[in-house]
DNA sequence: AGGGTTGGGCGAATCGATTCGCCTTCCCAG
DNA sequence: CTGGGAAGGCGAATCGATTCGCCCAACCCT
């Protein structure tokens, strides 16, 4: 490969002329600019980052760590960061923690050893808080996606609690009262966020929300589907259910069709998060539609304003979701959307 | 941050001491060995990935370049080879080219300025062969997967020909005698190869492939949805239709739907890569189950093994896909698998 | 005419590691 | 007693860029 030095000797002129050239950073002469630059071309030089950034400091490269490269909802989010990195002149770095505390820990570890200016980061449940005390000791900002549980940094998600008010008031509109939440795990903060938004809104309607309304699966990637059958299995089965996640959603679609149940004739169902294809389901899915461009546009955002200027407070994005209304849910196919009036105090 | 100097200063011996103790390159009695890993604990010295790469020339990153990474196929695929790659020790930078020749060549280019050790490619259709020669004066190997036209290189796909042929034959072995193939874009490596296996095997079975067999809907990412209804709209419609990839059958299955076509009542219906969540769609979709683990777990070991021995001939791995038998080619559920006996020369 | 300013370019230190050659001890065989 | 290794450690060059200070010549103004 072609060095600066070379470049230099080529057009007979020093390396930090070569440099000035290239960067711009001070005024170099027509003739000599336009020397170097033919030997830039003649040559194909490019700048070796690598070196670039031993000096400067600044790699110029962003990582990603999300819990679940394979998930859906994360693959649509790596494209738009991706999309959102390249196109402001970086690199992307993508890890995956597996929903793992260690490994979680690892893979920040190995990003930071290889300099990244910025993190964007999905955290796992249950995150180990010394990853965010190694990045803020190396300087390097972190942005936090889909899961936002400290409002003392930057982070971006999906609003949850109107979401999930909306969900559950259309279920409740259409008359359901026994009303169950498979709610995954709780260590997951928009689980967290989404459990608590259901009891609120289950209260403020005078619904009683028991012991049995909702279904925490525990630890772990598992779509929790023999939690879900037994969950079923049991007396005063609801008429209605919820799942908080993407993932948990097929678990109890295959908990159903495993235990003969038909939606929405048997049960009424409705979901969180994107479900891939879901449009070709029979029944189509009731469901919040995660707004994955939005959160990846604005993660990539906010890591450039706070890269240009430090010390700008954090700030928490809600990205606000849409209801797809399909049929599961019990409505026929086109029919508005029902919402229970609010009653009792609104929530916060 | 602390840098290797600092930890030489607290351990009292030389800085290429320390490094020694680092990487284990050299004997270092124990007393100072573990002043050196005491230092090292206290100061929590992480060796500067930058500086390391600079001297060493090696950076233990790898780039991994696909076609579009919203697909739920890459998605996959990226997910197995960022395991594979975090295992053995490297970073991995991912990049898209969004089936686009100019990107490609850019992504390339910005992968070899950070000098990746290795580059792992899905290419583009007709892809700019001088993204190779680039790679090649860079002395950077590459893996090219999924699709894979070249056997001068180590490259990793499905075995387009055999899954073809068995698709193909399974139609036929059911009656069909009027099959047509959704295409695609014929620049792509594997729709090239599923769209010549397809024509041989009808031709061996002695059926005719006319040319309102064979849609190519052209450049792009469009899931082909308008010339689909086009193609359909035309006399002597077809009984069976294979798409030659995941999103064209998504594309398919929306015409289908337009038309109020229902499968397989009024056309049996097949196809290749995968199709998310098909297990909960109405009819179960038949189709090419594409490896996406072995690919991505071969990807990563061809790569590994040509970065061990640079001189080790180019190996190119056609990963067998399986035949995932659904209700949407007009068996009944849970039918055996029916092969029409081979007729005429085998191929090739 | 002479001092100040400015434009254009050069040289060298620097970033943080790796690695090669050299030096000092120490041990042991001859 | 001494010469030759081996073990253990040190110093300095090096990778390829950035960037700061300095220098020279040209030009401007009074």
């Amino acid at each position: 490969m072609t060095t600066i030095a070379d470049v230099a000797r080529m057009a007979n002129v020093s390396v930090s002329t070569v440099s000035h050239v290239v960067n711009g950073t001070k005024r170099v002469s027509d003739g000599t600019r336009s020397r170097v630059e033919e030997a830039i071309r003649d040559s194909n030089f490019t700048p070796h980052q690598v070196a670039r950034s031993l000096r400067s400091g600044r790699t110029r490269s962003v990582g990603l760590v999300v819990s679940d490269t394979s998930q859906y909802i994360f693959g649509r989010i790596i494209a738009e960061v991706e999309q959102g990195i390249r196109s402001a002149g970086q690199t992307l770095l993508l890890a995956n923690s597996s929903e793992d505390r260690e490994q979680e820990k690892t893979v920040v570890q190995a990003l930071l050893a290889n300099r990244v200016d910025g993190l964007i980061i999905a955290p796992v449940a249950d995150s180990d808080p010394v990853i965010f005390e190694w990045c803020d000791r190396a300087g390097v900002p972190v942005v936090l996606i889909d899961r936002t549980p400290d409002p003392g940094r930057d982070q971006v998600g999906i609003d949850n609690w109107s979401t999930t008010q909306r969900l559950t008031r259309h279920l409740i509109g259409i008359g359901h009262t026994n009303i169950a939440l498979i709610a995954g795990d709780p260590g997951v903060w928009t689980i967290h966020e989404r459990t608590l938004a259901f009891r609120e809104t289950m209260k403020a309607a005078g619904l009683r929300v028991g012991s049995a309304s909702v279904l925490d699966t525990g630890r772990g990637l598992v779509d929790g589907r023999e939690q879900i059958e037994r969950f079923l299995a049991r007396k005063r089965r609801p008429t209605a259910i919820m799942a908080a996640s993407g993932l948990l959603a097929l678990g109890a679609l295959r908990a159903f069709r495993n235990l003969g149940m038909q939606i929405p004739r048997d049960i009424a169902f409705a979901s969180f998060d994107l479900v891939m294809n879901a449009e070709f389901f029979d029944p189509k899915l009731t469901s919040v539609l995660y707004p994955v461009d939005v959160i990846g546009r604005e993660a990539t955002a906010l890591l450039q304003r706070r890269l240009a200027d430090p010390d700008v407070p954090p700030q928490t994005i809600q990205a606000p979701g849409s209801l797809f209304h399909g049929t599961s849910c019990g409505c026929p196919d086109g029919a508005p959307l029902v919402l229970s009036p609010v009653d009792g105090a609104p929530h916060r």
